[in-house]
DNA sequence: CGCAAAACTAGACGCGCGTAAAATTCAAAT
DNA sequence: ATTTGAATTTTACGCGCGTCTAGTTTTGCG
């Protein structure tokens, strides 16, 4: 395979008899060069053991290969995954995925973004948490490296937004509670750090007069990302108030509703859309959770492929333009409604 | 905050009055210079907009100040909690991490460690998958890169290993299962990709025979990371050929417990400690989401925050020593009972 | 076969910083 | 005040690669 190691280019580019200047070429995109000689550089890569420094590529070049990618919180399922289909779709382009997690701290959001402006990278992906007090600091940082938001939209900053349209997916799941049976009270934080939780509340309430049925909202307190934790304590005080509007609960998101499912259960009593259970239970997100609870939870899926791929291929073409877009797009995917026993 | 813009060390240098090998120097190791020196820089650095260039400081230096952190799966919670609280002992003693997870593939962790070497890190703490087939390319690696290895052990490779002493753990728990009713059977991968499982195999059969009983393993088939739907998916066929040597039922880890809990509920049986109950059911691990089961599962923990700090710790030693530690170490943190309403 | 365009080579300079050597200044201690 | 060793400055070179210019070779095409 190896027969000897290389120290740099210019030794590369004496055994291979390619020059210099080409082999640089070449690595900074291999359709660049003549096929004949990408054939030679490539023939000569795999006798002699070179790979060019990573360091010294990207000092003098304006910007690098680099992407990275901001989500809230790593240790969520959902956004474990959908990170992770960005970064097969990014590798997939030839260019580095960097991801960096915020743990749930909007502070260390702003500090991965400054980590990520020394990594010069060609653009950023950004969910972002999108507490009104860092929307400067994320526009400023958007004006300099080209950024697409996904998953939480922050008005107009960034060049693009991809994200689902809960507006349709809460319909979705609203009608069909109506549908079969008692109307579903909305079950949320009272203060959610993510937007989408905005506007599945307006979507909820709108959906609900729309039917002519009257919404409640079953507000809690609750701090940080904790949710399954906080729908369990908060489920847990509900219950035994007896404050429950409804038989019929729909959550936010799936986390709450697994936290609120455990608390029903621990409560001595019953979830399933069948007659003789004490409540129906749905979520949304379709977590990758949520097809092992008991019972397993009715939701509506984000169609986090979709948004992970369209999320990609955006800011790859915004890359190209040369982060001169005409305007900023919104992209919203429809959720599917997934039925399971909970509801 | 910051009147102009500086472009480089060189221009810093002349606005603040420092020398610029000083200033690098500084930027190395703040400490290594004098602490009036160090005030000087410091005062001079707010009121300049200046930052080193990352890919100039790390081209010439034979070693960085990155720290490779990979492991087998970011979207396990496990991985993702136990990696987030490495990352923040590495930040804390001013290392860079950077964060690498292998999506359930050997292959992408061997291309993994391939990219680490391209950012000279100064370390790498690995949790790794542990397929022989692997071994002879991450031994290569760990002889050219400072290398820890925590919650997956390879033997001999590394030099140092952190993990958990599954041998004390289930020893803890299978005690317990048969002190307060049926011995337990124990619900594994048939060929799992984890080195742990095996020790947990071993050790379930250990104390069994210590206890005077017979050990029953039931290994079902599945591949990947999939544990909760191999759990669902084997455990319903399980429960539907009636093959359950007993009602008790000790999982290999906590996410193969949360698919057999799903499965055990579809099958429209109920799970418990109390009398009355079809099965017991205990895990391993104290996976996040163990907590929201139904019923909350018993299991045993991981001292992942212990596993954690040491291993970091560890591997900081390791590089202050230059490499050269006397011999290999293994240092295996005892698990707790978590006692829970499943066993 | 001829010719223009495209691709290549050779040589040179620059990027921003690490780092070595020698000269100088500083801080603490005699 | 003097000594002394450590800290700092000056000067200079090197790292590995991007990229520019000018000249040369190859390629496609009529």
């Amino acid at each position: 395979m190896s027969s000897r190691k290389i120290k740099n280019m210019e030794e590369f580019a004496a055994v291979s008899g390619i020059s210099r200047p080409t082999l640089s070429k070449f690595f900074n995109d291999p359709t660049s060069v003549r096929s004949s000689t990408r054939k030679r550089v490539e023939a000569a890569l795999d006798r002699y053991d070179y790979r060019p420094n990573l360091y010294a590529m990207n000092q003098n070049r304006r910007l690098t290969k680099n992407i990275g990618v901001v989500v809230p919180h790593l240790a969520d399922p959902f956004f474990a995954k959908i990170a992770r289909t960005i970064e097969e779709h990014i590798l997939r382009q030839g260019f580095r995925p960097v991801l960096l997690g915020s743990h749930g701290s909007p502070e260390m959001e702003l500090e991965n973004l400054e980590n990520l402006r020394m990594l010069k990278p060609a653009g950023v992906l950004l969910a972002a948490f999108g507490r009104s007090s860092d929307h400067a600091q994320i526009q400023t940082f958007t004006e300099e490296v080209p950024t697409v938001l996904f998953d939480a939209n922050i008005e107009k900053v960034g060049k693009a937004f991809i994200g689902s349209n809960n507006e349709q997916s809460v319909d979705l799941i609203v009608d069909y509670l109506c549908r079969t049976g008692e109307p579903p009270a909305f079950f949320e934080m009272k203060d959610p750090m993510n937007p989408n939780a905005y506007k599945r509340r307006a979507a909820y309430v709108r959906a609900m007069e729309r039917l002519g049925q009257t919404p409640h909202l079953i507000q809690v307190g609750g701090e940080g990302w904790e949710f399954e934790e906080i729908g369990f304590r908060e489920g847990t005080r509900v219950i035994r108030d007896r404050s429950l509007p409804s038989k019929t609960i729909l959550c936010s998101n799936d986390r709450l509703a697994i936290g609120l499912l455990s608390a029903i259960f621990e409560a001595g009593m019953s979830v399933g859309i069948e007659a003789g259970h004490d409540f129906r239970v749905a979520g949304h997100d379709d977590h990758p959770f949520s097809r092992f609870t008991c019972p397993r939870l009715t939701t509506v899926s984000q169609d986090y492929e979709a948004i992970a791929e369209k999320s990609a291929t955006t800011l790859l073409a915004l890359i190209e333009a040369d982060d001169s877009l005409d305007s900023r797009t919104e992209t919203l995917f429809d959720g599917k409604l997934v039925l399971r026993g909970s509801a």
